[in-house]
DNA sequence: TAGTATTGTTGGTGATACCAACGACAGCCA
DNA sequence: TGGCTGTCGTTGGTATCACCAACAATACTA
């Protein structure tokens, strides 16, 4: 016997919402997993890239991650040698973290992932569509 | 210093709806907690108001759970008196689950909570950009 | 200079999602 | 009829994401 679907839950934006996030994660993880990478590593990498050199409590407002989680990714990458840390001169509490060159070509490697992943979460989607999804979604957020 | 925001991040779809997906969750989660109920719970009885007394496997397939999920979710739920559970004397590898009188007004109650949520998130949205939006996201899942 | 605020670290919690293995049971079919 | 296959509910895990509290060190400020 085949279930029918709830109706109530159907119709709840929520839901759809959870469920395309949850769709859309299982792809992305799956991909990173593959490259050797997790979400928050791609996050921070990001952030990196995009904003260059910058300490740790601004890395976790720009990539939207706690503290804690962005003091465990840092390690983790500065482990992978992805990224250095040093102290900011100007700040003592500071550490300043920026890309290494093996975390540049890194992020450049993952920014493909993350292209192909787009492709396929977004596949039969029109550019107007998506389009009008982003700017939906910006929204919400 | 206020930390700019990463276009890597900004124009990739699985972000935005990632970030759009958390803000539901943390909304959703907020006021089922204070109704005493978890996201699995309303779930769990959703499916059960809708598609009334079923067996656990095609509960977890209609509220889109796995089966170890199930099975707890719906102890916890059966504890609290919102769910009974018989043997299908069709099958004996079956329980079937329905709804209580309790679980129903439960339910009632519950949703709602889920329409107030929806309104919370959807603050400022017409009603053709829901409807956009909801046609949007039954694409992506 | 005393009090307040921020930074990075540490040690947690909870929700969601998913997997593997098990015994019990049902259905199929040779 | 007996064996095989598959499903059901259960148990015991794991991973990711998100979030909180407390702490020492440092910076700011009134």
């Amino acid at each position: 016997m085949i279930p029918g679907a709830s109706s109530r839950l159907e119709k709840l934006a929520t839901w759809q919402l959870s469920q395309a996030s949850a769709r859309a994660h299982r792809v992305l993880h799956e991909r990173l997993a593959k490259a050797g990478a997790s979400g928050y590593d791609y996050r921070i990498l990001a952030v990196l890239g995009d904003l260059g050199p910058i300490c740790q409590a601004d890395l976790g407002r720009a990539a939207v991650l706690d503290r804690r989680d962005v003091t465990h990714t840092v390690r983790s990458l500065q482990a992978r040698e992805l990224v250095s840390r040093r102290l900011d001169p100007r700040d003592g509490r500071q550490t300043l973290v920026e890309l290494t060159a093996a975390g540049s070509s890194t992020l450049e490697r993952l920014d493909l992932v993350l292209d192909e992943v787009q492709t396929e979460v977004l596949a039969g989607f029109t550019a107007a569509q998506r389009r009008t999804l982003l700017s939906l979604l910006k929204r919400l957020a």
